[in-house]
DNA sequence: CTTAAAATACGAAAATAATCGTACTTTACT
DNA sequence: AGTAAAGTACGATTATTTTCGTATTTTAAG
């Protein structure tokens, strides 16, 4: 019977697998495969059975018209970092957003550009808040 | 033998233990069980193997001096905070902080104060740079 | 039409995490 | 000293995730 609780969380090794399907579009589990062998090691059968068991949770559509079937994610990348983000803040900062943004900030080099799009942005929130 | 890696993550359970002693101080098995009981339901000595497991893993130290042994974080809060939210911004957001930062804003209401705090330090990071 | 290469299907082992029952130990109280 | 309450010790079970071997299927090329 197949499953469909999408609100689940990834486990890393199925994130990884997300990341490249992301990044490169729907893809077969060769592509999948040969992208996550540059850098860690399984073998071919295990990123099938990885991507098959995905697929029956309901977290990849697959598209069994070709030989090689073709994977593609349920939820876009910015639905999945959402959910994520949210579990992660509540977990690991207690639910403290600021204390996490002020944490990411300080460990993180940023261009110019990228503050002021974040100024921007605090300036529209502080003008939406009133 | 006694395990020291001090660098692997902790699961979501110890996560929880680990949130209850930094919240708390150097608490017992009774205790933290206590509070992990208003959440979740376990029996008590699974909360006493998992806090076991991780001073044997490193993660926690204990007096054992009284009866009751007292157990305490080996790592601090922010410490552990910091190492976390490196590995999530890399597996979830790509290293992309200011993707994260953007998406975490964007999601949770901060109070004036907050996002005065946030632009100060946006200040004192432009300084910096150039 | 045969065959070899490349895929999928799938059971099951191995690894890791979480749970709990039960035995043993310590201690406070009588 | 005897005992009950509250602890710890720890093996073993269950659940979940990851891994992989082997069988079967599909297809392109000869």
């Amino acid at each position: 019977m197949m499953n469909l609780n999408q609100s689940q969380k990834p486990t890393d090794s199925e994130l990884e697998i997300l990341q490249v399907l992301w990044q490169h579009g729907p893809s077969t589990v060769r592509f999948v495969h040969e992208e996550l062998s540059k850098t860690k090691d399984a073998g071919y059968t295990t990123t099938l059975k990885l991507m098959q068991i995905m697929a029956e949770k309901g977290m990849l559509q697959v598209d069994k018209a070709t030989r090689s079937h073709v994977y593609e994610p349920v939820l876009q990348e910015e639905d999945t970092q959402r959910r994520l983000l949210d579990r992660f803040l509540d977990t690991t900062f207690r639910g403290s957003a600021m204390k996490m943004v002020l944490q990411a900030l300080g460990n993180h080099k940023a261009s110019k550009e990228e503050l002021d799009e974040i100024r921007d942005l605090l300036d529209k929130m502080e003008g939406g808040d009133k």
